[in-house]
DNA sequence: ATAAAGTATAAACCATACTATATGGTTGTT
DNA sequence: AACAACCATATAGTATGGTTTATACTTTAT
């Protein structure tokens, strides 16, 4: 699909997305039996790749954070123990992130408490 | 306590704690017996809202969001509905984002799972 | 009394993550 | 052929969340 697909399957602009893959967090690649034209084709991958990028963001994650994790999910070059590093490493920042949450909800349901008792 | 104990007992530097005064998110009071500074001085309450800050900054709240929370907090203005549903919404998008983080887990325990097969 | 450390304010500067604008080429429709 | 709709690249501008710098006054230690 082009940009233009991609965008409407994502629900992210095409502005953010020609952002995001110059950036680096995904790669379009053109038909190399078209010379007419260097239009990029984005496939199932990337649509992938940006659901992951956008419920990453969601949560606190930055775009260098994310890009580092994408680029580990399909690599070649590493090892499969540095993978499973990296990505183990991810899922402790998201049990950390869980466990915050929460704590922050614990303080928020205090304060509904206090609200109910005058207290605040 | 002044600025720079403030600093020390919330691990956030003097600038930023300065910066999030002025943008609104806490304000510390000058002692009105001292007429020959306007030192600002900063109670517990202040550092738990700094605490509050920290935690809901990490989990991807904005500033802007954050602030909006902490003026229901100590509101006089607001009815108590009004306060409730207010912390009540804030709850909410605290699930919404630890729905989204055991998602983002899920789809990282099966990337681990994808490497040691030797499929990613 | 004077140097060092602390405080306040304002303004400039910076990184991240976009968003908009300008330019120019391609494709598709009529 | 012409016009809209689409694609690519480059560059500039914007918002958020800070950091740095400059200036100046106050307090504290010696």
């Amino acid at each position: 699909m082009l940009i233009n697909e991609l965008s409407k399957r994502t629900s992210v602009s095409i502005a953010t997305l020609r952002y995001y893959e110059n950036y680096g967090m995904f790669k379009g690649v053109s038909d190399e039996k078209v010379r007419t034209n260097n239009y990029k084709h984005y496939d199932e991958l990337v649509v992938e790749k940006i659901e992951i990028i956008k419920g990453a963001k969601e949560v606190g994650f930055t775009l260098a954070e994310i890009k580092d994790l994408l680029e580990n999910w399909h690599s070649e070059q590493l090892s499969v123990e540095k993978k499973i590093a990296v990505v183990n490493s991810k899922i402790n920042e998201v049990d950390a992130k869980i466990h915050q949450l929460t704590e922050v909800k614990k303080l928020l349901a205090r304060c509904i408490e206090d609200i109910e008792n005058g207290r605040c």
